[in-house]
DNA sequence: CGCAGAATATGATAAAAATCACATTTCGGA
DNA sequence: TCCGAAATGTGATTTTTATCATATTCTGCG
């Protein structure tokens, strides 16, 4: 469903999100142990979301990576497709084609609900909904 | 979610359930094209799922695997178990832990209900009772 | 200006998943 | 009994994912 490093994407912004803004930036370093991910495996990550403006970043001394007010406003999927890419998701439960409920293979009613749900969830959910919950202490951001 | 390769066990655990029996054998060459999986990877698989009583087989002439009654009867979850491990599809989707609804991570709200129902079904639904669909014309086994 | 601190770019390595190839064992039938 | 047809066992190769390492570019500050 999400990869690895979609995961790790998702993490990453979320502790963006929770502990960062335009005043207050945040270095790879500073992040990779509170999140339980290999520093330089997010490093790359991050320049990934960085490069397709789902965090923001900024070179140099007193530079680093954070999640501006825009940022923060993006959809959830946003993170996992520049990371897992745009069909991964929506690839149907036991074939490599897109999910097709014109056509539902013989899964698709014990998952294909589940599953667009699921999407329509990310693509409602903006990181900012998110980390709502987390601040008021109904969900949690795990190692 | 589901591996490639526990989506290839499926179809093929499918289409053997559906196109076999004890005195109608089937072997890894007259099936891999019909589900479009690799020849030898798919024999590999069917292995695995022969020793662990999920598919059954004969050697020698006249052989070849096919679906018993028994067989037929087990849980789809019987299925991904094998081939996938028990704890992949109970993973958190944010960690690498189980998923937890007493320590939900962020998303277990937008996805941990979709995912539980999910594997509910697999735990629920009989191989036998899938292909009812399928022979109804209600639902369709991909290539 | 120039230096140090930061992201960025690039590519190498390691581990896991997917795929392929072949030797071995078992079994039915002539 | 023996031969060939089939699964089984073992391991090698390829591809993808995950991880590590290093060189390069940009930028604020003194
Ligand atoms: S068509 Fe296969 S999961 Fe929807
Ligand atoms: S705790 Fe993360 S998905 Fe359930």
């Amino acid at each position: 469903m999400l990869s690895n490093s979609a995961k790790y994407a998702l993490k990453a912004v979320l502790y963006l999100a929770l502990h960062t803004n335009e005043d207050n930036k945040l270095m790879v370093k500073d992040i990779y142990s509170r999140i339980n991910v290999p520093q330089s495996y997010l490093a790359k990550l991050m320049q990934k979301l960085s490069k397709n403006g789902i965090i923001s970043s900024s070179r140099g001394p007193k530079g680093g990576f954070y999640a501006s007010n825009q940022n923060i406003d993006l959809p959830l999927i946003r993170v996992v497709e520049v990371i897992d890419g745009e069909q991964r998701l929506r690839s149907c439960m036991l074939s490599i084609h897109e999910c097709d409920s014109e056509n539902p293979c013989a899964l698709h009613d014990l998952v294909g609900n589940a599953n667009s749900f699921f999407i329509k969830n990310l693509e409602e959910t903006t990181i900012k909904q998110l980390i709502g919950d987390v601040k008021s202490g109904k969900s949690v951001l795990p190692l």
